[in-house]
DNA sequence: GTCTATACCCGGATAGAC
DNA sequence: GTCTATCCGGGTATAGAC
């Protein structure tokens, strides 16, 4: 798997295959087979550690912060920094093709990320649970574009381009939470001046 | 390249191959060869469509619509719809890995394509460009973030989850237009109350 | 757990004839 | 503009020995 995950950071996840990581390791093709079933599921053992570093680092990046709009805001922030920092191990996530359908534990791995991202916006959206879920979607497509993006160049290689996605990131989910409660006051409360 | 837009639309990009839309197409694997130079070489020329068909669509969503913020609203559900309606060709533009240095007709046209959004954020943003950019980049990871989640099966199949996450994409671009001017407002006048 | 050996399929790309 | 023929390289996966 170490293997898999440095060819993965050299040739990205298309260019992977059970063939090369096996030379690297200095055995044979076949080799691997004993160990996994075929190259997906390497790719899948793969991606159940990738998703379990990724919530790790996106628990990290909120440790210090109580309140749930700055710790949403956190949140983006480490998603982005994660997308850089861990490239093999977020296009894993993302750009694998991966049938979710065939692996439950990946599936649940995923949810328990979803779920981080959703216990957060509960605080600040209690008792409105369809707000809850669109401002949690709001927050993970946020940051996720701004990855995106990141990785495929659109903002410059570097870690200044990182460090920059990553704030922007932040500071757009800040904004978006703070248009959420402006509008929602608008229309309770029309032209306020 | 109708051949390849075909192919790309039940295989992905990743599946693509010039000798099976070859053999689609009754030739042999050898007739593409007179036409492009090699595989990334069609796979461009289909970019460079796609991209074109991307800014029309774009500007057909927003031909309506006047105001500033509104029509950053459209061009989001817009960037949504089209990537799930057109499947093929945006994913020729974002998960082909084309090598954008090589080809400058491609890299020109993604170029106008931010500029559709440059444009109408700087009509929001007059005399400030460093917000002006960073609210486009915003937007456009708004819409980014929605597409691919969407195109990755993250709001599940058919047609609902197509409208529900452009309208969610816009909406979310709405309220990021308007906590930036709320954030704003009350860094200029602090405690409105 | 790993090896050797092998079968099989696929893709990219080119030379030279028509 | 297309064909035939061919070369080359790569990957997946399995059987059977050690």
């Amino acid at each position: 798997m170490d293997a898999a995950i440095d060819l993965i950071a050299e040739r990205g996840v298309r260019g992977f295959s059970l063939a090369e990581a096996s030379r690297r390791l200095g055995v044979t093709v076949a080799a691997p087979y004993r160990h996994f079933a075929d190259r997906d599921e390497l790719l899948a053992a793969v991606a159940v550690r990738a998703i379990e570093a990724f919530g790790e680092s996106l628990a990290a990046e909120t440790r210090d912060t109580g309140q749930p709009a700055p710790r949403l805001a956190a949140m983006a922030r480490g998603y982005v920094r994660f997308a850089a920092e861990q490239r093999p191990l977020f296009s894993v996530l993302y750009a694998a093709g991966l049938d979710k359908g065939r692996y439950p534990e990946l599936q649940a791995a995923y949810e328990r990320v979803d779920d981080m991202f959703d216990s957060c916006v509960a605080e600040l959206c209690a008792g409105d649970p369809v707000m809850a879920t669109a401002l949690g979607d709001a927050v993970q497509a946020t940051a996720h574009g701004y990855a995106s993006l990141l990785l495929d160049g659109a903002y410059g290689d570097g870690p200044e381009a990182i460090g920059s996605a990553a704030e922007q990131a932040a500071s757009a989910v800040t904004a978006l939470i703070a248009g959420r409660s402006a509008l929602r006051e608008r229309r309770v409360a029309p032209s306020p001046q």
